[in-house]
DNA sequence: CAGATGCATTGATGTAGGATAAGAAATGAA
DNA sequence: TTCATTTCTTATCCTACATCAATGCATCTG
């Protein structure tokens, strides 16, 4: 359950194992069953979750008690709600488990420790940020004109390997459509002989 | 120009006087009329533009020719592509000016110079970071599940001047909808003897 | 001043996608 | 295996919003 995690963080630091074996000593790690709940919206998020095995995925509840997926999150991804635990505010947003699913909690003093050792960290971070604005934007520009079969197109793209395994009412929730639209619209793609894969 | 500039510049930082004037040496000024345009989607956009006066916004524009905009700019804000300068790639976004407005042009050189004497203007451009991901992040939210009068309901009073000062089919594309039917959102509310102000 | 030009409104009509309901298929538990 | 639950599909109807087109106003401009 570490070894994926040190993997993956060390290709984004500069750490020597012996600074990682230190630092990571009281990392958390759990297992967590299909549907636990690791944030609920109005708490204030603690911790990034990194996914060691699994998949999990962040999503709002709207006032008529809609969800709305805001992001999955597959082997090898972070997970968390930024505003939030940047800001120590409660969070909009629920994360869960889709899977079951194997996780590192990462918190704050982790952060906070190796920033203070590694540059490359740091940048990294930095990096991750204008990422996630990145595809925030790209998202809007998506929400703004395109209809539900660009959406989805664009949607098995860039993640291919998810489109398998999230369930369709789910990917439907994350493009701002209904299971039934989507049904049709996957329809109408294999109609005009449309192949994914 | 540089006077407002300085001002909003010096309170996120903790630089001098004298720091600012060596720093500032060699920024750029511009008084650029109505529809002049600062950044074209396709260049890398290296500057990010802080408004003194005036109004600018930044908008993608489809396969189908529609524009989209993404944000606007009134005094004291700045606007950029951050993803196009971080990562050096051609920008999404037009960059152009709603009224005839007055520029500070602030290009890497400046940031990394600030960056490199000034501790709390790093911790500046971090939270602005993350507020930038927080306010995309309402969007793709109202996106995904707010009709069409909410979404002008959540601008007016996130933005209450800028909607004097917006032509209304701005803030249609803004919102995702024609002016049309922001015409007739804004007679309903009428209608229901909504007060804006 | 007359004629452009740009923006907002209004009306008529079209359509993508939502709501609802019901059945089929898949999954999973006993 | 069987029964139950969840997911996916299909069909019908409906609504929010788009599209198209006409008109009314301001504001420019020669």
């Amino acid at each position: 359950m570490l070894d994926s995690f040190k993997t993956y963080f060390q290709s984004k630091t500069n750490l020597t194992d012996e600074q990682f074996h230190s630092i990571s000593a009281n990392l958390q790690f759990k297992k967590v069953e299909k549907g636990s709940i690791l944030l609920h919206q109005g708490d204030v998020c603690h911790h990034s979750f990194f996914v060691s095995k699994g998949l999990l995925r962040s999503y709002t509840i709207d006032e008529n008690g809609k969800e709305h997926i805001i992001q999955f999150a597959p082997e090898n991804w972070i997970i968390s709600d930024r505003s939030s635990s940047y800001f120590n505010e409660p969070s909009e947003l629920f994360i869960d488990a889709i899977e079951e699913t194997e996780i590192v909690f990462i918190d704050k003093n982790f952060i906070n420790a190796v920033a203070e050792i590694s540059i490359s960290f740091r940048e990294q971070d930095n990096t991750a940020l204008h990422n996630h604005i990145r595809q925030l934007q790209k998202r809007v520009n998506l929400l703004l004109g395109a209809t539900a079969e660009q959406r989805y197109l664009d949607f098995i793209t860039i993640y291919p390997s998810l489109t398998l395994r999230i369930p369709q009412w789910m990917i439907a929730s994350y493009l701002g459509i209904t299971p039934e639209t989507l049904s049709r619209v996957r329809k109408e793609l294999a109609k005009r002989n449309f192949k994914p894969y």
